[in-house]
DNA sequence: CCGCATCCTCATGGATACTG
DNA sequence: CAGTATCCATGAGGATGCGG
C-alpha cells in the first residue's frame, strides 16, 4: 500500500489523497501567484527539505496539478500549475479565509514572505467591487503589493506597474486587519506611514467598514 | 519542536497547522453532517485508527474546531464542531468541488457512505436557487438523501421528513455525476430506477443541463 | 549555481490488544 | 462505549553529495 490513500469515495477524501499532503497546498499557493523555479519553491515555502520538495513536485506533476517546462529566458525549469491545479484557488482562498482568527493571535517568530500576503489578499477581497474604479499599494518589505478594485472584482498584483499614488507602508498584520474589515481605513493608517490620497483607499477598503463608521 | 507547525505567517500555512493534519478534515466531515458519537466517527471516517481518532479529536478541541458535550439521550459523549468549525463548509466544500475529475476515475474498490453523499450534494448544489421549490429524493444504499430547492438555495437533509414523493435510486457515481452537470435528468433516470414525477428533478437539476438540451 | 538523489535520525501514523 | 497502551512501519527533517 505505497501511496498511501484513505481509500474513500469521497470527494474531500480523493481531493486530500491528492493536495492533502505535508507541503503539497504550499507548494501551489507559491505556483498561485505565478510560475517559479525550484529555488523560487525552496525559498517561498521556507522550510521544506529539498528532497521533499522535489518528490512534492514529481507526485503533483503526476496528478496534473503542476507541470514544468523550459524556461527560455534562465534556461532553467520553470514550475506552474496546469489549469486544473488553479482551479484550486477557491479551495485555497476559503481556507485563508477560515483561518482569520488564527492571524490575529499566535506567535510572532513565524517567518513571512510578500507571496503570501497577496495570496491571502486576493482570498479576502476578491469578490468585492466597487463602481468606481481605484488602485492602491500595500508596502511590506520593501514590496509593494497593489490592489486593484473595479465593478468586476478585486485584483491582486506585486511589484505592478504603474506604480499606485496612494501607498500604505505598514507591518503585515495591520494589512490584514484592513483586508478582513477588523481595521478601518483610518486605524490602518493610524498604524502605518501613508502617502497620497484617502479616498482611494476608501473605495478598496470601504466596503467593511460601514457599521463601524456611522459616527463619522 | 513538538506540535510540528509550518512557522509561516500565512493563513493557509496556519489553517492546515491547525486542519492539515491527516484524518483532521475527515472527522470535520462527518461532523458538518451533524453531531455524532466516537463510535460514529470510528465507522464514519472508515479506516481511521481508534488512538488517532482520539488524539485528533483531542487536538481540534483544545484549537477550538470541536467542542464535546454530554448527550443526555444516551448518557454518552457528543461531539459537535463549534461555530468557527462550521465555518469550514466552505472549505470543505470547495475541495469537494474541485475533485470532482478525481470522481469519474480511479479506484472502484474504495468505501462508501451515504454521509459523504451528502456533503458532496451540499457543496456542488447549495448555492442553486429556483423560483418555484421542490423536493427530491436521492435514494443510495437504502438510504434517502433528500434535496430541497427554493429560492434562498439548495438544502440537503439525510432520511428527512416528510419522505420525498420523487425519488431516484442510483449508484453514488451516477447521483454525483447528476449534480454536477455531467448528467443530465434524462441520463440519470436512465442509470437508475425512478418513480416520481419527471418536473420535480428538472426544477432541482435542471440547472446544468440547459446548454446539453436545446434539441429537446 | 540549480535541481535533485542518498543517507541517516527521529517524529508520526497505523494496526491491534487491552481497559475503566 | 470511548478511549489507552504498545509496537512496528512509514514519512518528515536535515546534511551532504553530485552531475549538468
Amino acid at each position: 500500500m505505497t501511496k498511501r490513500s484513505y481509500g474513500q469515495y469521497c470527494g474531500l477524501a480523493r481531493a486530500l489523497d491528492v493536495v492533502g499532503g505535508r507541503w503539497s497546498l504550499l507548494i501551489v499557493r507559491e505556483l498561485l501567484v505565478g510560475p517559479a523555479r525550484y529555488s523560487d519553491l525552496l525559498a517561498g515555502t521556507s522550510g521544506i527539505a529539498t528532497n521533499l520538495l522535489s518528490e512534492r513536485l514529481r507526485d503533483l506533476e503526476e496528478v496534473g496539478v503542476v507541470e514544468r517546462s523550459l524556461d527560455r529566458a534562465s534556461n532553467g525549469v520553470l514550475f506552474s500549475l496546469t489549469p486544473w491545479g488553479s482551479e484550486l484557488r477557491d479551495a485555497v482562498a476559503a481556507l485563508v479565509r477560515w483561518s482569520t482568527p488564527l492571524m490575529v493571535t499566535g506567535p510572532q517568530e513565524d517567518s513571512f514572505r510578500t507571496n503570501w500576503l497577496a495570496v491571502a489578499l486576493d482570498a479576502l477581497l476578491h469578490d468585492n467591487k466597487a463602481a468606481v474604479s481605484a488602485t492602491v499599494g500595500l508596502e511590506v518589505q520593501n514590496r509593494i503589493v497593489s490592489v486593484h478594485i473595479d465593478d468586476t472584482g478585486t485584483h491582486i498584483a506585486l511589484d505592478g506597474e504603474p506604480q499606485p499614488t496612494s501607498v500604505l507602508r505598514a507591518e503585515p498584520a495591520v494589512v490584514l486587519g484592513l483586508a478582513s474589515g477588523m481595521l478601518t481605513v483610518e486605524q490602518a493608517v493610524l498604524a502605518g506611514e501613508f502617502r497620497g490620497d484617502l479616498d482611494d483607499f476608501d473605495i478598496v477598503f470601504g466596503q467593511f467598514a460601514g457599521a463601524l463608521r456611522t459616527i463619522a
